[in-house]
DNA sequence: CCGCAATATACCTACTTCGTTATATGGTAA
DNA sequence: TTACCATATAACGAAGTAGGTATATTGCGG
């Protein structure tokens, strides 16, 4: 196991990291896991503003979440890899087996 | 594959992401591969200030990310699973094979 | 050409977060 | 008890970020 991050390479790693860390940008992934989305899907389907919305995709697409494809007036983003799907998978996994005691006591 | 997570859930995961998003606290992530740690020690090794070291161990906590335990005056942190590795890991293994081709190309 | 539709960007405000310094808490030893 | 050590917390300023409105860009149809 190589411990051989350059402080670059970690500051991308936080940068992926972060970008993870909005609620509207998990439910925009979410909401790709379908299939390429056109943005102005997106910001119907999620109802946040649309500048709100164009500004998120800069953001997913800066940390190499996501993938553009123009098609005339329209832009479609995608998933950029399964990847992004399996990290968070295995954060929602961890939070449902957390989560559900917690429900059961009322402590949500 | 259910998609059921609650609002509430949704900001837990993105809670989660979001603590993973600061190269500070990677950096302190990954000194505890080796296995618990003191926070003197984790200050003595990022060379981080005590105050903003202790902070984010908090956050990382909070996160569900550490496990702490007392014994005297030292508080011991480590790493609450393999789960948190396996992330970090996943994503660092994202970074390697994209940034070695742009590095190459001179595209960084 | 003009006007319109889809997306991006500029700008602003409120809020959050990082890092630091100073102080408080808890535990140990003399 | 008092002094000291390790850690936590408070308070502050600087910097970043989310979301909104307004405006710019781009591509299509008339």
């Amino acid at each position: 196991m190589k411990r051989t991050l350059t402080p670059a390479d970690l500051a991308r790693v936080a940068e992926r990291f972060k970008a993870l860390g909005e609620p509207a940008r998990l439910r925009m992934l979410d909401a790709l896991r379908g299939g390429e989305m056109a943005v102005s899907e997106l910001i119907d389907l999620t109802g946040m503003g649309q500048a709100n919305v164009s500004k998120h995709l800069q953001i997913l697409h800066a940390a190499g979440l996501v993938s553009r494809r123009k098609e005339g007036l329209f832009v479609f983003y995608a998933l950029a890899d399964r990847e992004v799907l399996l990290l968070c998978d295995i954060m929602c996994d961890r939070i449902e087996r957390q989560a559900d005691p917690d429900r059961l006591l009322g402590t949500a």
